[in-house]
DNA sequence: CATGAATGAGCATTCATTCAT
DNA sequence: TATGAATGAATGCTCATTCAT
């Protein structure tokens, strides 16, 4: 069910993810929705988590690696082409766009998006330590959540007309840039 | 009409926005909305228009205006307050979310995010002309779209959930970084 | 307006035959139909009337006209086929289908069909005084209804599914019965 | 369902047969009809279904039975009364009226019309085998093609205004007629 | 556990019609 | 004489949700 919720959802968009679009795609009963998860809100809250889930155990992966910067940026691309082609970010803004009109969505949403603000704040501090952006370091925070914001940004736009995306020479920027950055302490 | 559509997406989000919700809220009749733009989202668009020219002609003044980067970084907060405030990117943004699943809204978003990037990459070229990022000048359009992305993101984000906002320190930031870059060429 | 209101009736059905359709084909302001005729209904009665008068014209000199039976015959096979191709009939049946949730038309349309059927029992009365079927002529009027009948019926089902009509066959059919008819005395 | 939807149809036309109204009639909610039979017109299909196949068999019923011509036209008058007081026929003269505007209604009516034709030109072909009439056997199928034009010209032409119907006398006119036909063979 | 049927509210959209201009 | 704007009631249809089975 949590399947055919996210693939409604990053297919059809929020408006369109009705309680009967996800059990035709699944070909399930559309009252298991309620049945299972109270409404649908909470069955995409469900399918968001497992996507998130998911993502940022990959992610996680990378920023505890112990690679030089440069590597790091490339590995990063990768990850984000996949969420581009997954659709694994669209579930996100679909719903954060969504939240405004349910308030109760927010809250949820605002949960599941600290994981990913710490992770990054984290690894921002690991990996400019001793760097000589290491002033950086210590707004890692804010830093942390420009980071996600362009990551959310760029995937918006990004789906928005891909032609108008020039993300890959972004990349290979960001990739030039962090031969700067000299190689962080391995994880502890 | 255009401006209860406006708020009424800003404040319902795309999926609340019904003809009945814009016509209750702008006390007129909900047939007006099919009389005179044949639909709810060609309403949407109009009001989506109406938003971003006035939006567009501030920052235009601002990037042609021949004030030293630092103040321009400033400027730019005041009006990025100012969108926040006012919800005008959150429009934008709930139409690219509703954009999912309505593919002739997508030709439309996108042409309405052209003069918003060539506004930036514009104002990149020119800014970054002599200085020791003079390299990015030379991206610009790739950076560009790296910059509404985070400007859209940070936008999205912000709307989440205010208090995590650490918006402000990022501003103070760029204020600081935007000291390395001497002052542009006056516009010609 | 009369045109424009035939050619959606015949185009477009009764149901499909509105104020706002029939103004769009015939490029004026839907508000017209009031104002000139009051209602769409009366508009469409006076476009039947302006069709009827037409045909009723051609079927009247075709009457009059002491001509053997078997040319009758026919003359009314190519009138007959302007109609379907036409789609004169239509009309009349489109507006007696509509006559059922409306009172007010079946009158009209009742005395619409009277000089069609005044005809076709003159024409029989005409045609059989002599012939071995003057019986048939002493029932001009039932006779007159069943040919009548016929006549839109035929046109029903032509309309329904062209391959499935043989109204062709039918036409020679006629024709070769007609021989049996002597020649009609000249209309007085 | 399908008798409230037939008696809608039969009582306020095509144009008058909304689901409300339907829904109204039989006391239940709108909703259904799309649940269980995807749009109006299908449902309204259905309903003909139903009263088609209810006719048909009393028509084969008669058809099929080895009386004497004369007989058998007495008895289909019978019919013939019975379908103009319960309305059977005019639900599919509606339906073909309406078919005009919504070409996928042709269609299903093409194939519902069928079996009346086929039943009806291997009536002609049994009953006028071994008469001085056989010439008509050999043309059975557009013979067919007229009786049934006929039969719904007649339908339409009564209830359009019941004085105007002379139908009763071309009844008797008909049972005289066909003494002149021989006795059929019985049915193998 | 799961389903099919049901419901009432809501949706986008179109309608005939009116009216000020 | 004609028009553009407006209105309130309808239309077909979808929705989340409930409930008996």
């Amino acid at each position: 069910m949590v399947e055919a919720a996210l693939a409604t959802l990053i297919e059809e968009g929020y408006a369109g993810t009705s309680a009967r679009a996800i059990a035709t795609r699944g070909g399930f009963n559309p009252a298991l929705t309620f049945y299972h998860y109270g409404s649908v809100d909470q069955l995409l809250l469900a399918a968001l988590d497992k996507s998130s889930q998911e993502r940022l155990e990959r992610y996680r992966g990378l920023a505890s690696s112990a690679v030089p910067p440069h590597e790091l940026v490339r590995a990063a691309a990768n990850l984000f082409r996949e969420d581009v082609e997954g659709g694994h970010v669209v579930a996100v803004t679909e719903l954060i766009g969504a939240s405004l009109g349910r308030p109760e969505l927010r809250a949820e949403l605002v949960a599941r998006m600290r994981p990913w603000l710490e992770l990054t704040s984290e690894a921002i501090r690991r990996h400019l330590a001793g760097s000589p952006l290491s002033a950086l370091a210590q707004v890692a925070e804010p830093a942390a959540f420009a980071v996600v914001s362009l990551y959310l940004g760029l995937n918006v736009l990004s789906r928005l007309e891909p032609d108008l995306s020039q993300v890959e020479v972004l990349f290979e920027l960001a990739e030039q840039l962090s031969h700067l950055v000299p190689r962080a302490a391995p994880a502890s």
